[in-house]
DNA sequence: GATGAATGAGATTTCATTCAT
DNA sequence: TATGAATGAAATCTCATTCAT
């Protein structure tokens, strides 16, 4: 709304997200995305004021993307049993198909401090468990359950990568799933 | 053994660490060193080849420190449970109180490719793990297991840093214990 | 004459002079001269083959404008003094009231290398001062009185600018005028 | 004191002074200098932070050395009106024996804002014009013989730059005095 | 071992100008 | 005439590494 959509600024994105989440912000240049996007250095700023820019616009996008799919599939579920399954279900088909985008995430916040006005999608999920921890459903604190869900996930995210992990994604999630729902509730 | 201790090499080495998991690799210059161990540029390269090189022997000496602690700690054990309970108190130990080796660990493994010749020490806990396994202690699979436990401490130890763990170090590794040790059967 | 009449190109120029007055030539850029014009980049080479020939085109002008200004006030005068007198206000009215163009002037002929063919407001008040001195009436040669009178009209512009000046515009000028009448005749 | 000397850095701010007065600020870049001074780009910044380092850095020296040269004009004077003259002297020699640095500052008051705590030579004159006024010994307005002296000099430096002034510089000089002495009562 | 100036390669950014539409 | 994306050249600045002293 407002924005006009400019296909080359939505693969100028692309690209970057690609390289920013294979190699990294700085070791990713602004000749590599131009490159790849196949125009010309100068090019870049037409659409984005800095490379800064870029990396915000992503950061922004993908934190309200998956948001929404956290927010989404917490209000599918019936019971808070079911609401949880959904959220790691949820979560892990995104470090799955988008794991592009996911990895993005966890390199930004490993690196950049985040700017305090973007709610970041594990302020999401803490509200969900402390509702669960308010109602005596959760084992533990909710911050340490936070640490226990987002933690893992990332190290299965990292792991399946790797291939590390010799199990079918299918099979992989439900046990995943089942682990920590024993581990918190 | 063989080489010769070095009271500019050892400060180099910490004023790294120090920097390098503060601000980054590519952000920490080799003048930054420089300038806090008190020599110049030049005389770095008097001890060692290259920035890489620093990174490397970094990164060997911390994984050679943390994974003595966790052999040691696994060894200490007189049952499984007490053997991982006392490997998650090391390694919790470990990230709070080395916390620059800790952070640049986890920045390391995120950002570069680790070198195949190197043993982790999520290798010493994998080991571990599947001993349990083998022994039908483990509720999952030991790699889905291993995600678990370095995932959560990982993310205990950031949020931490960021001061969104509103309990005491004490209180706080009982507790991630308690719920880890779910893990058992 | 043989120019078409365009509105755009007028206002091109204007914005032109305003920013290259402000800020001078570098730093006016293609893109703020169109904005301010409420055009595109692009469109601004319908009217100009280059942003060499608006700043050309604007000293075209601007010296036209202010030599016609400067011979108008030297022909209205009566006697010598009077026509001294008169080319003072006429070159001081100029500078207070299009300060742009006499900015503009001023910037020009320190930054750029004035090209031989353009004949310049200086040169009208050069030949006046020639025929005063050849009439015996000038203190000093005529190059030096021009000096007097651009460069301490040039200054009283400049101090006026930075308020450095405490005193009416019109006080002002009768002072100057006397000063330099003083000083010369 | 306490600065070091060092021949690259004084034959980086030669060069500078050279092109800067020559060319412009921003038509004068680093290569260009670099080149000049025998060194490559890179080097320059072991030297200044920036270019505009170097600015700053000469507007500094070439401000401090005129001012000493009026102050001690203005002090060896044993009337008032010996000491315009030696005052008028000093300026003119320094405009036609220092013209680069004389340039430097004309252009670097004409384009960039001049930073409120730096003195200028100006202020130095302009007192001893204000002590003169005071006196009654002024036929105008300081500010008013102030730029009358600074302007009547820089134009008769740009004439004589391009070599307008058919006349030795010792006879120039002596015209340009005679004629400004007639500021005093 | 140490210094620190210099190199050289490369990164980000700017901008006058061109060009397809 | 106008648009605005794109080019391409250049400018500023950074930094790991080398080297003469």
């Amino acid at each position: 709304m407002g924005e006009k959509r400019s296909e080359t600024k939505d693969k100028i994105l692309e690209v970057s997200l690609k390289l920013f989440s294979k190699r990294g912000f700085r070791e990713t240049t602004i000749k590599d995305i131009a490159r790849e996007v196949g125009i010309t250095e100068g090019a870049i700023y037409r659409h984005f004021k800095s490379k800064d820019e870029i990396i915000t616009e992503l950061l922004k996008r993908i934190t309200r993307e998956l948001k929404e799919k956290l927010i989404e599939s917490i209000e599918r579920g019936d019971s808070d049993k079911e609401r949880l399954e959904l959220l790691l279900e949820s979560l892990m088909n995104y470090a799955f198909q988008r794991s592009e985008s996911f990895r993005f995430l966890n390199l930004y916040h490993l690196l950049k401090d985040t700017k305090p006005e973007v709610e970041l999608p594990g302020e999401i999920i803490l509200k969900f468990l402390n509702s669960l921890y308010l109602k005596g459903k959760l084992k533990t604190y909710p911050e340490i359950a936070l640490a226990v869900i987002t933690g893992t996930i990332e190290r299965i995210f990292i792991f399946r990568e790797k291939k590390l992990l010799p199990y079918k994604d299918k099979e992989l999630k439900e046990e995943v799933k089942k682990v920590i729902i024993g581990l918190l509730i």
